[in-house]
DNA sequence: GTCTATAAATAGATAGAC
DNA sequence: GTCTATCTATTTATAGAC
């Protein structure tokens, strides 16, 4: 299960398939999203997909199983990396982002998966979920060892650090309509911003120097 | 526009159907919501939508407003409050978190419509979430005033609170699916640990002593 | 691997009686 | 305000030719 190369001419047709259903889950959700029109940006015949995939609940769950598995590889090569647990925190913070831009259809589609109660995801996705907090786990039991850091539950760093990431990069549409009525004086967010800003405060929650 | 009674026996058809629809846009977004299931839901005729309402849109866009509008009031009042910039903090924290419980269907309903590019966000509704973005900037200002705060960018912090928050109120399904395998020791989360951490490290951003 | 044609179900929305 | 009946379009999926 590669990943889709981009939509180069000579990709595959079931590689043209992919990555057209990731767009159009992304824009419209699994019961939005229609199996016509994946065909139609595809560039390929609708019962294509038929042949590729087992149904368009299938073709959803391998989408979501690839984003989460290149997430889990990266963020394990992190853990396992030789720096020190603050920068292992910086750079699993630069990982999510890394990912949410390679793939820009992985934060719509995030959002839309837990909304749904993650009904879609089958047992190895789950797996390669629950590897992302182990690994970040690990990565707060080596600081705290070392006495850099307080022992914080994994799954509130995570969602300090994943909540912010995922809103900024699905949000630029909400952000674009509430500049456009020109009220919010400072809508302009950059990448380099907010993932300084978002390790910065994962830190910050971990810091055994805490007030409180 | 008022906010929909619980779904009391005496309800209003037209209140029954608000509930029922939130409801469905939650569990299944807004293309996979069905007017049918809604009416059926709602014990009114199909019909009755037709009458309340322009259109599944129309619906849609008011329990949207309504949702936000909710938000916005509780949040200004919070800054027009006479508490210290720090208490403030905590209180907007508090605010989402009250608003979420609240409103099941207010996380679920806004991670999708944040993946729409909030396509069904209609003016009066860009201007409810601008004020409550507005609220916050104002009382970091406020702080920065006082110099207990730094000034940061309140959309910054806004996601730094909004997003742990909504992402733990909407995510109780896939947590659960990730619990039933016994993988993660700790995906026991509760509101008050994470409602505190939330505050904790949103004031950590603001913290005028801060490192880096 | 790729296509056409089509089945079978469900969608949103409305007309019109009461 | 509430109902039945229905129109029209679109949906996922498959059968079968090439």
């Amino acid at each position: 299960m590669p990943a889709p190369r981009h939509r180069r001419a000579g990709a595959t047709s079931r590689e043209r398939l992919f990555s057209a259903a990731a767009g159009e889950f992304a824009a419209r959700g699994f019961a939005g999203a229609s199996v016509d029109r994946i065909a139609r940006a595809a560039r390929v015949n609708k019962a294509m997909i038929y042949y590729h995939f087992a149904s368009k609940a299938a073709l959803y769950r391998d989408i979501l199983r690839d984003m989460f598995e290149a997430v889990a590889t990266r963020v394990g090569e992190t853990a396992r990396s030789g720096m020190d647990p603050a920068d292992k925190i910086r750079a699993f913070v630069e990982a999510i982002a890394v990912e949410a831009e390679a793939r820009p259809h992985f934060p719509p589609i995030w959002f839309r998966e837990v909304a749904e109660g993650g009904r879609h995801l089958d047992a190895r996705t789950t797996g390669h979920i629950t590897s992302i907090i182990r690994a970040l786990g690990t990565i707060i039991a080596e600081g705290v060892a070392t006495k850099h850091f307080r022992p914080v539950n994994p799954l509130l760093v995570h969602g300090a650090i994943v909540g912010p990431l995922l809103l900024y990069f699905a949000s630029g549409g909400v952000r674009n309509r509430l500049g456009h009525r020109g009220v919010t004086g400072a809508v302009r967010l950059d990448r380099p911003t907010v993932v300084a800003h978002v390790q910065r405060v994962a830190l910050g929650a971990l810091e055994s120097s805490g007030h409180e």
